[in-house]
RNA sequence: GGUGGAGUGGCCGAGAGGCGAGGCAACGGCCUGCAAAGCCGUGUACACGGGUUCAAAUCCCGUCUCCACCUCCA
């Protein structure tokens, strides 16, 4: 059984077969800093970020590639606008970018490129692209480099398009472009531009055409040939078709798939910067959602679907996602948490079905039921084995409740030890109450607990509590 | 105008010719002193109109609505 991917270049679901054997090369399209991160965003991350996931658990070894574009025409129009250098911007934007997929527990990639950091290596594909004849510097003497579309003719492959079909683009001064669908390789220094983002190079000073870089530091970081190119599907048409245009002039294979997720809308558009009907991580916390409930949201939907936003689907993930992971902290306390390892094998199937998380996650469901029932029933061996193999689930999904990732967010965590000393002497109470039959004293013991913030609730080993408004 | 995709029960959300994915909500039952949690059960869902077929949510034709890309975009 193997893994079978949707390959946007084919339009078809094919059997994924890396170049080389047990070892997987991503490049994984991250996000231009230009503002700070919203849960569209996060989406991406979360579902390349389940992927990876599945390609480690299955034995595969993964390097991941996910660049930053730190700089770009809205970064140095902002910088004019704030007064503020650009990457000082871009830095800052960044760091949130980091905080938000720490949070989501998001593997960190195996590396990080930055654009900035990688001028030479376009100035070499720049260069070899010219000495083929594939590229020009601008007629004018902008110092602009474009990319020649007409040298490559299976330019719109990827993304179904002919250029003579599309509409034509904008209104902007051509700058010395042989025709309208030739884009930029470099851009030549503006004399409104800030100084501070121009760097020397042989077409004179000016900094990268945006998709060059995605070019040059896959080659760098995976080689003239990798397995899965991906990103978002409103990448495909100009980056993606500009980036394959760019490595196969340059005589490399590039990626072998491509990979694309569908977008998150909100109110009938696609989230988005420029329109900006955006929601952000800490809006989505002031909710009382938790980040792992944020995370069930974003990645149960299948990858290639659309999600519409809604607040109340997104209250309904996190409650679907306490029934989860209730059965987890009831089931660990029984038993412990065990180590999970194997996958059952309907889960499996669902996950090489080209990442069918929702398929996947019937069998979470399916399983979270036996081990209820093994549950109610003392039985410790079916308990444990629905415990490891719910884990071992979970975990492929970056959705495991015990992951050390999630330590800080489960409510009460940090003082569980010392309320659970006080819990437990009114818990005493109560049990004497019961004891007695004493039940009104039994149940006011009870509700001020809940007055407190503490459910507690009635076990086959005994009574339980828990923080919060759920379990 | 070109290209790609979507419309599934009260809601979320898979599936893609034949046994009703799964979850949330609702209702009934079991369990419980009562709860909570859990378990069992209850739904004549596939935008609309035609057609193909023994059988269509799934295939074909047409219609409507929506989204994305063709300009920066995850």
């Amino acid at each position: 059984m193997t893994l079978r991917l949707h390959d946007t270049a084919t339009r078809s679901v094919r059997d994924f077969v890396p170049k080389t054997p047990g070892q997987v090369g991503v490049y994984l399209c991250g996000l231009t800093v230009q503002s700070p991160p919203h849960i569209g965003h996060l989406r991406s991350a979360v579902n390349y970020d389940v992927l990876r996931r599945w390609l480690l658990h299955t034995g595969h070894e993964v390097t991941f590639i996910r660049n930053i574009t730190d700089v770009d025409d809205k970064l140095l129009v902002k910088s004019l606008e704030q007064d503020r250098p650009y990457w000082a911007i871009a830095f800052a934007n960044k760091l949130v970018l980091d905080r938000d997929y720490a949070t989501l527990n998001v593997l960190p990639p195996t590396y990080e490129p930055l654009a900035t950091g990688h001028i030479p290596e376009m100035h070499e594909l720049i260069g070899e692209l010219i000495d083929r004849g594939h590229a020009y510097p601008s007629a004018g003497h902008t110092g602009d480099v474009y990319f020649d579309v007409a040298t490559y003719p299976d330019y719109g492959a990827l993304s179904g398009q002919k250029p003579e079909d599309m509409l034509s683009a904008g209104e902007s001064p051509e700058r010395g472009k042989r025709q309208p669908a030739d884009f930029a390789l470099w851009k030549g220094l503006k004399s409104e531009e800030p100084a501070d983002a121009s760097w020397p190079s042989p077409w004179g000073r000016g900094r990268p055409g945006w998709h060059i870089e995605c070019s040059a530091m896959a080659r760098r970081y995976l080689g003239d040939e990798f397995d899965i190119h991906g990103g978002g599907l409103d990448l495909t048409f100009p980056h993606h078709e500009n980036e394959i245009a760019q490595s196969r002039s340059a005589d490399l294979p590039f990626a072998r798939y491509w990979v694309h997720h569908a977008l998150l809308n909100l109110g009938e558009a696609k989230m988005s910067k420029s329109l900006g009907n955006v929601i952000d991580v800490d809006s989505v916390t002031a909710m009382g959602i938790r980040p792992v409930e944020l995370r069930y949201y974003l990645g149960t939907p299948h990858y290639r679907s659309r999600i519409d936003y809604s607040d109340d689907a997104l209250r309904e993930a996190a409650v679907t996602y306490r029934r989860i992971e209730g059965f987890v902290h009831r089931a660990a306390e029984v038993v412990g948490p065990g180590r999970p390892m194997d996958v059952p094998p309907s889960f499996a199937a669902a996950m090489n079905d080209d990442l069918n998380t929702s398929a996947a996650l019937a069998v979470v469901h399916d399983t979270i039921r036996e081990g209820n029932t093994a549950l109610a029933e003392n039985d410790e061996t079916g308990v444990r084995g629905a415990l490891t193999a719910v884990r071992a689930m979970l975990g492929v999904l970056g959705l495991d409740p015990l992951d050390a990732a999630w330590g800080g967010s489960d409510r009460g965590g940090d003082l569980k030890p010392v309320v659970d000393g006080l819990v437990s002497l009114a818990l005493e109470q109560r049990a004497q109450a019961r004891g007695r039959k004493d039940w009104a004293a039994a149940d006011a013991v009870r509700d001020q607990l809940k007055n407190a913030g503490i459910q507690v609730e009635d076990t086959p080993t005994g009574p339980r509590w828990t923080v919060g408004e759920q379990h």
